[in-house]
DNA sequence: AATGAATGAGGGTTCATTCAT
DNA sequence: CATGAATGAACCCTCATTCAT
């Protein structure tokens, strides 16, 4: 909209550029973005602090991503991608046994990777803002779906009779971790990788003591 | 130039607001407040939507809280008081043994007046926010740290021998009533505070199987 | 839209500052902006020029209309509004002859206040801008179209027989006007309001050899 | 680092348009040009616009026209000398006589090809700013001068006595178009290339009845 | 000669805060 | 105490212009 577009002043830039490949750009503005909100927070990160550390131009966010709340929306959807390939890659490896996925699957959770403070960060900024934003919130939902479901599978595998017990222990298994990344992301000092992997391995161990060893 | 520089004609005050004690005026505009970011996000939640909310006038929050940050922390302080309180009540009360603590302590988690929508949306906005607000993230931690502490002391009163162990499993007993509430408020489709219940008793009943029935 | 909204910077007003009614305030804008079209041209007046010609800070057009957008359909339908009841009062004065009436309105378009290079330069920037602006082509149009129809029906009145033939003097009269302001507005070197009320006048004596004098 | 400084690989140049010659790019880009101020406007057409409905690369208008300014300059520079080189064409063909000849230009002047929705939308979308700008003042009205002055000269030869009543007449004729041309681009419905050289013509044969027939 | 990724000044808009009433 | 018009810094976004390729 808005009626004054013809400039009759000019905007000349003046250093150096280079041209990038499309996708290295994004990624590094996306990769940029998640510094920033783990610094700053999701809603005092602002176009001028990302193309900043990223030591670009204020406007190529729009030149790549459109719009602000589109860069938000892809950076969220980089950080569940990447869990949810590591999480699928465990599943499908059909070299582990059901017990031997489950423990990979707990350090894949807790890996210095996955449990890194600025991308847990990231997540529960978008968290926080789930509950008014249908697109934050449909794409945090998938990744905890997903999970819940193979967690119930491999319960399942682990002699699990009961369909319903099944689901508690999945359904409870995420929401521990979601609560345990909390805890890492917001008191350091009393939780961190390292404990978040024993009280969830003391977890699966209570309910299946042939297959776990509680620490 | 203007004339009347005294004025006599008693203006009309039209519609002034009769004054109210100011700890009641805190109150309302802090409720409001909670509406207002359970509805639209907190980031999205200006003194206007507050005030409207709370008919009250734009002035007001600055007048009672001296800036939007006071107002904010108030209502970060105000929902932690609440839960801190009902916990406590169970915490202090001589007539419940040890189980019997531990169960209302489930119940209240998961009680209405607690894990209620806009509260919950309350407490995961700012959590999102805590990263990068110190004074959010202390607030946040107050609580948890508490209720922690509480249930490893019920623990060890429930027959849990090592520390260690008692450690473990209030540490995820926390983390399993953050990871649930964030369940209730993002799925509520697929959580509602009776699983929630269901989870966290069956959680207990692992680890207490003589003291909790598992649901 | 855009997340970001909760500003933890605080923004403060340095100077005094005066409350107006705002149908006062509307109108003190509404002139700010048709100084700043006359000297800068529609698309090149900011809000900051406007604000800045009407002293007034610069959040206030906002505050008053919403958006830019709005205040220069406000602008436009003023100026309009404006004309129309200027040639309205001639048109249902009884005590004036259909001749009378006519040469009343000619010296009204061609009156200081009508013709007024501000005012001309704001048609004319709406008008180049109506081809691609439905709401700028109705309010301009509505003008044009009422000043035709009453030309039309004082033809009939001054003796024109043929209605085909008040339509064309009737259609030529608002043409010729519209062409003339902007040869006032353009070429005002070539062309003043005397001028134009003498090449309108002598348009109408051309029809209306009886009624009219040539000048 | 990056080691092939000496890239021997010849670099694919994927779909380089051939070089063309100038001039020919130059009215490429006018005509797109004048296409996108037909649709979208003056103000809003941005030189991506233009470069796009040209089917050409965004940095080519700076390379033929220096700036965006300096191609709009020429654009309306194209559409004025077009109207002048057929105005011209007519006044000096020596065959025909003077009420001939100004037939001739009163149809000229409403020919599909000068009375083009899209050349009188670039006609007046000029003019809508020429107020603020000298160059497209200039341009604009050296069209309208040479219209008005050969007018005049037509009418003198037609049988006017008096040089202030071929003065009234020709600058009226010349008014009446703008204004007629104006009409059939903001009120298409109204008026039409038919309806304007009829009251074109009407405005003629009333001052010079012995040559022209009212329509 | 031609391309289009990159730049950054400039624009409209929002909203916490102030203060005359 | 209470009100809400006014303020202006800071935000996101647009787009003419440049220049490495």
């Amino acid at each position: 909209m808005s009626l004054p577009k013809t400039r009759h002043s000019a905007a000349a830039p003046k250093t150096r550029r280079r041209a990038a490949a499309p996708e290295q750009r994004r990624e590094q503005l996306i990769k940029a973005t998640i510094k920033c909100i783990a610094r700053k927070g999701l809603s005092s990160t602002t176009m001028a602090d990302v193309t900043k550390t990223a030591k670009l131009s204020l406007g190529i966010v729009n030149l790549h991503f459109q719009s602000k709340e589109k860069l938000l929306v892809e950076v969220l959807r980089y950080i569940a991608d990447e869990y949810k390939a590591g999480w699928d890659a465990i599943i499908r490896d059909e070299t582990l046994e059901p017990a031997e996925k489950m423990l990979a699957l707990i350090n894949f959770d807790y890996s210095a990777e996955i449990a890194h403070p600025a991308k847990l960060a990231v997540w529960f900024a978008f968290w926080g803002e789930s509950s008014s934003r249908p697109t934050y919130r449909k794409i945090c939902n998938d990744a905890d779906l997903q999970t819940t479901a193979s967690v119930k599978k491999l319960c399942r595998e682990l002699g699990c009779r009961s369909n319903r017990r099944a689901e508690l222990i999945a359904t409870g298994y995420t929401a521990l971790a979601d609560g345990l990344w909390l805890d890492i992301l917001v008191t350091p000092e009393e939780m961190d990788r390292a404990l978040a992997r024993d009280v969830s391995l003391n977890y699966m161990a209570s309910f299946f003591p042939d297959h776990f060893k509680a620490p």
